[in-house]
RNA sequence: GGGGCUGUAGUUAAGUUGGUUAUAACGCCGGCCUGUCACGUCGGAGGGCGCGGGUUCAAGUCCCGUCGGCCCCGCCA
C-alpha cells in the first residue's frame, strides 16, 4: 500500500462528496469493461462504490486496469464526480457518484472464486462452508454480523450502566452428572482425568454471588455434545445473568428491559412495552407447547369430556382428545390433509382425525360415529362455522399436546396467518420443578436441580413431585425458547432435599457438588438470574432461518468445519502424553 | 439410534422405459466495444456423473455398500 491511506469505505460517499479526491480499498465485485473506459464496483464492509477508469481521469491507467478480474483487491485515488445526467443508479446508496480513477495499485489478485460473491446466491451451503470466508464477504452475511455486534454493544452497555460486572468464569472445569453431554478434554498432568467444557457457567455464577458479587453478566461460550439442529450448534454464545437479592420480577424485569433495549438499538425495532405472560399450562393447554408461538390463534380446545362416552372409540378410550379448528380449511385437498397426517405421525400420533364443516353436513371420515349431541358439543366448544376444517388428536396427553402444537405451527405457515416482521415475545411461567424420565425411572430437574421450588411446595416435593412448581421462567420469542432461568435455592437444606428427590444421595451430591454445598453454608444471598441464547436471539432478529448464519465460522449437522476439517486426527505422541488409548485404532489394525 | 430430501463441468440445474460423442445457463479464457451497473457482442476451453463394488452386450439411470450436505424425531437440565 506504500503511503496509501484510506480515505472512505465504499458506502460512505454521496453527491455532497463530489469533487473530492478520495482513496477507497476494497474488492472488485463486478467488472464491466467496455475498451475505452472500464466500470469496476469496488466492494467493502460498507458497501459499493463504482469507480471508473477512464481517459480523463488516466490514459495509462486505463491500459494497466484490463486485467483486473472479480475479487481483485484495489486501492484506487481519484475524484468524486456526480454520475452524468440519466446514469444515476437509485438501485445503489452510492448510485448518484462515482470515482475518477487517477492512480490505482493492485493490492493482489485473486483466484476464481468457486462461486460468485453476491446476496442472490445459489451455490450450496456445503461449498459456502469450505469456503466461509468468501460468504462472509457477501454484504447480507456480513449485515448478520454487524448487527449481532450492535446487539452484543447494546447489552454490555445497559447491564454495564446498571452496575453488573462481567467477570469470565473457567472453560477447563468439571463435568456436572445432569443435563446434556459433555464435551470432555483430557488432562496431560492428570492422565486419566478429563475437564469438561462448560454447558452453561450456571455454578460458577452462583458462586460469585456467594463471592459477593452482586450482579454479574458474562458474554460467553458454552458447549453441549448433542445433536445438532437448524438452530443448534454445539458451541454457541449465552449471555448470562446473575444477580442477588431479588426475585423474580426483579430479573424478569431487567432482562425485559434489555431485551426491549437491544432490539431498539441494533434493528430499530420496538417490542411491547410489557411481554405478556402466561403460566406453563395455559402454554400447553392452548398451545400445546412450552415456547408457544402467540403471533397467531388457532389455540387447542379440549373436548375429552364431550367425546368420552362417543361411539368412536379412538376418541373413547383417549387420555386425552383435542382439536384445531381451522377457518377456511374445508377447502383443504385430500392431499393436503394426508401430508398434515404424516407429519403428525413424526410425533408418535398414529392418525389425524379431521371433520369439514360443509353446508349440508359434516364431511369427516368418523362423523357417523357421533352422536347429535356430541356434534352439538363440537360446534359450542370451537365455535364452528361453515367453510371450517377441525383437526383432532387423541391418545396420550403429552404426544396429543406435543403433535398437535406443531401442528398448528405447520397450518400457521400454510394459512399465512404469521404476519411478516412481526416480533411477540412470551414469558412462560410457574414450570412444573420437576419431569419424570421413564427411562430413568426417576424425577429429573426440569430446569436444573439448582433451581428453587415455589413458597409452600417443599411438602409437595415429597408427596407429589410432579406437582410442585419452579421459580423459572423461560423467555420465548415467536416461538422460540431465546432465554430462561430461575431463582435458585440458596439454603443448604432445600438443597439436599431437591437432591433427595433426585435420587443424588449424599455421598453423590459431596462427589459432585460438594463445592456448592459449602458455598451454600457460608451465608449464600438470595439470588437468581437467567440466561439468554445469543445466536437465536441474533437469528430471529436477522430473520435468519439457520443459526449458521449468525455464527462465523460454523460446524455442519454431524458437527464437522468444513473450511478447518475439524475434528481432526491426533498423533500418537499426543495421545500418549494424554495417557489415552483409542479402541478404535486397535481394531483397524487388528483387522488389517 | 431412526425418518425424509439430496450429491451430474468452476457453479446452479436438466438428463425419458438402461442405448450413439452427457445438455443448458452463469462463470472462466481470448477478440471487439466510451456510460455500464447481473454491460453487450463474437469465438473457445472445460466434466464422465460423490466414492467402491455388482447386475447387464450396454449404467447418471437398476442393486448393494460407503462418505458428505440439508430438514426432522430421539437427544438438547
Amino acid at each position: 500500500m506504500g503511503d496509501w491511506r484510506r480515505s472512505h469505505d465504499c458506502g460512505a460517499l454521496t453527491a455532497s462528496d463530489v469533487g473530492s479526491e478520495v482513496c477507497l480499498m476494497g474488492w472488485a465485485q463486478f467488472r464491466r469493461d467496455h475498451g475505452g473506459l472500464i466500470f469496476i464496483d469496488l466492494r467493502d464492509r460498507g458497501g459499493l462504490t463504482q469507480v471508473v477508469f477512464c481517459p480523463e481521469g488516466s490514459q495509462a491507467e486505463l491500459e494497466r486496469a484490463h486485467v483486473l478480474r472479480t475479487e481483485y483487491v484495489l486501492a484506487v485515488k481519484g475524484r468524486v464526480r456526480a454520475r452524468p445526467e440519466g446514469m444515476a443508479n437509485p438501485s445503489m446508496p452510492t448510485g448518484e457518484i462515482e470515482v475518477e480513477v487517477k492512480e490505482f495499485k493492485l493490492l493482489n489478485t485473486a483466484a476464481t472464486p468457486p462461486f460468485p460473491i453476491e446476496d442472490r446466491i445459489d451455490a450450496s451451503e456445503m461449498l459456502r462452508l469450505k469456503y466461509r470466508y468468501l460468504d462472509l464477504r457477501r454484504p447480507k452475511l456480513a449485515a448478520n454480523f454487524i448487527l449481532r455486534n450492535k446487539a452484543v454493544q447494546s447489552i454490555r452497555r445497559y447491564l454495564d450502566q446498571l452496575g453488573f460486572l462481567e467477570v469470565e468464569t473457567p472453560v477447563l472445569t468439571k463435568s456436572t452428572p445432569e443435563g446434556a453431554r459433555d464435551f470432555l478434554v483430557p488432562s496431560r498432568v492428570n492422565n486419566g482425568s478429563f475437564y469438561a467444557l462448560p454447558q452453561s457457567p450456571q455454578l460458577f455464577k452462583q458462586l460469585l454471588m456467594m463471592a459477593g458479587f452482586d450482579r454479574y453478566y458474562q458474554v460467553v461460550k458454552c458447549f453441549r455434545d448433542e445433536d445438532l439442529r437448524a438452530d443448534r450448534q454445539p458451541e454457541f454464545t449465552q449471555v448470562d445473568i446473575e444477580m442477588s437479592f431479588v426475585d423474580e420480577e426483579q430479573v424478569m424485569g431487567m432482562a425485559e428491559t434489555m431485551v426491549k433495549t437491544m432490539f431498539r438499538e441494533a434493528a430499530g425495532v420496538m417490542l411491547p412495552e410489557v411481554f405478556p405472560r402466561m403460566p406453563f399450562a395455559e402454554a400447553i393447554r392452548d398451545y400445546g407447547l412450552d415456547k408457544p408461538d402467540i403471533r397467531f390463534g388457532l389455540k387447542l380446545v379440549d373436548v375429552t369430556s364431550i367425546v368420552k362416552n362417543s361411539g368412536f372409540q379412538v376418541f373413547a378410550k383417549a387420555e386425552l382428545v383435542k382439536g384445531i379448528r381451522v377457518p377456511g380449511g374445508a377447502a383443504l385437498s385430500r392431499k393436503e390433509i394426508d401430508d398434515f397426517t404424516e407429519f403428525v405421525k413424526i410425533y408418535g400420533a398414529k392418525g389425524l382425525a379431521w371433520i369439514k364443516i360443509k353446508e349440508d353436513e359434516w364431511q369427516s371420515p368418523f362423523a357417523k360415529f357421533l352422536s347429535d349431541e356430541e356434534k352439538k358439543g363440537l360446534t359450542e366448544a370451537f365455535g364452528l362455522e361453515v367453510g371450517d376444517i377441525v383437526f383432532f388428536q387423541a391418545g396420550a396427553s403429552d404426544m396429543v399436546n406435543n403433535a398437535l402444537g406443531y401442528l398448528r405451527l405447520q397450518l400457521g405457515e400454510r394459512f399465512e396467518l404469521i404476519p411478516e416482521g412481526s416480533f411477540a415475545p412470551v414469558w412462560i411461567t410457574d414450570f412444573p420443578l420437576l419431569e419424570y424420565d421413564p427411562e430413568a425411572k426417576r424425577w429429573a430437574a426440569r430446569h436444573h436441580p439448582f433451581t428453587s421450588p415455589q413458597p409452600g411446595q417443599l411438602g409437595t416435593l415429597e408427596s407429589a413431585p410432579g406437582d410442585a412448581l419452579a421459580r423459572a421462567y423461560d423467555l420465548v420469542l415467536n416461538g422460540s425458547e431465546i432465554g430462561g432461568g430461575s431463582i435458585r435455592i440458596h439454603d443448604r437444606e432445600t438443597q439436599r432435599a431437591m437432591f433427595a428427590v433426585l435420587g443424588i444421595d449424599a455421598k453423590e451430591a459431596e462427589d459432585k457438588f460438594g463445592f456448592l454445598l459449602r458455598a451454600l453454608e457460608y451465608g449464600a444471598p438470595p439470588h437468581g438470574g437467567i440466561a439468554f441464547g445469543l445466536d437465536r436471539l441474533i437469528m430471529i432478529l436477522a430473520g435468519a432461518k439457520s443459526i449458521r448464519d449468525v455464527i462465523a465460522f460454523p460446524k455442519t449437522q454431524k458437527a464437522l468445519c468444513l473450511m478447518t476439517e475439524a475434528p481432526g486426527e491426533v498423533s500418537t505422541n499426543q495421545l500418549r502424553e494424554l495417557g489415552i488409548k483409542l479402541r478404535t485404532r486397535d481394531k483397524d489394525k487388528e483387522q488389517s
